[in-house]
DNA sequence: AGTCGATTTCCAGAAAATGAAACAAATCGA
DNA sequence: TCGATTTGTTTCATTTTCTGGAAATCGACT
């Protein structure tokens, strides 16, 4: 099984943490404020619908909320197989950063 | 300023963690072990190249070691700005990651 | 010269990322 | 009720990256 690329990774960790508030735009946001960096719409969606057919997410459309312009949201979370993705990706970034992490930062 | 993509990280680490030694065929070899995925040199050497071109990497032709077939490596090694970057992209993943790692891995 | 082995470099097709625009649905106010 | 406004999703064309394999290099050996 291949391993995430970097946006796949920032997403499924976005909507591990926000939960039952994790749809598009709030998934951009986070993640937007955490790397400092601006992401587009396109650039959310995209992995968003891939990590989706791989069955790595699921979706389920919510009921609107009373806000002005409130329609429905799409909200999206992990399945055991994204679960396991992360896990995975998560042990090889930390093999892979093993023993340079101080040295790299004092040099 | 763009954030590494995964090889691009995979890359810049191995040339850092292998120093004198770090030219495309050592690298690979590297990035294979630590990830359990194969490599195949054009995974690796088209990111050598670009990061190259950006002046996250500088490379040197070495002079050539008397085994047999033992010709000219290219050995890369890290810039300044290499540094900055794997900074950079740590400090993301760390923030990206904060909390959610243990609750992550128990569940 | 010819062959062998280590290594680099090139290339074409596939996949992913990007930015912008189109589409949809709900609310509000005149 | 109708149009303007807001929140949200989806599509699309283009560019950038990735991928696997084949070709080109070059030193050493015979």
């Amino acid at each position: 099984m291949k391993l995430l690329t970097r946006s796949e990774e920032f997403v499924l960790l976005a909507v591990w943490r926000l939960q039952q508030d994790a749809y598009t735009l709030n998934i951009r946001e986070r993640i937007s404020e955490i790397t400092s960096v601006e992401w587009s719409l396109g650039s959310i969606f995209t992995p968003l619908e891939r990590l989706t057919r791989r069955r790595l997410l699921t979706s389920i459309l919510s009921g609107s909320t009373p806000e002005r312009g409130g329609r429905k949201k799409r909200i999206y979370s992990l399945t055991p197989d994204g679960k396991k993705a992360l896990i995975r990706i998560h042990r090889v970034e930390k093999a892979m950063w093993s023993g340079l992490t101080e040295i790299l930062i004092r040099s």
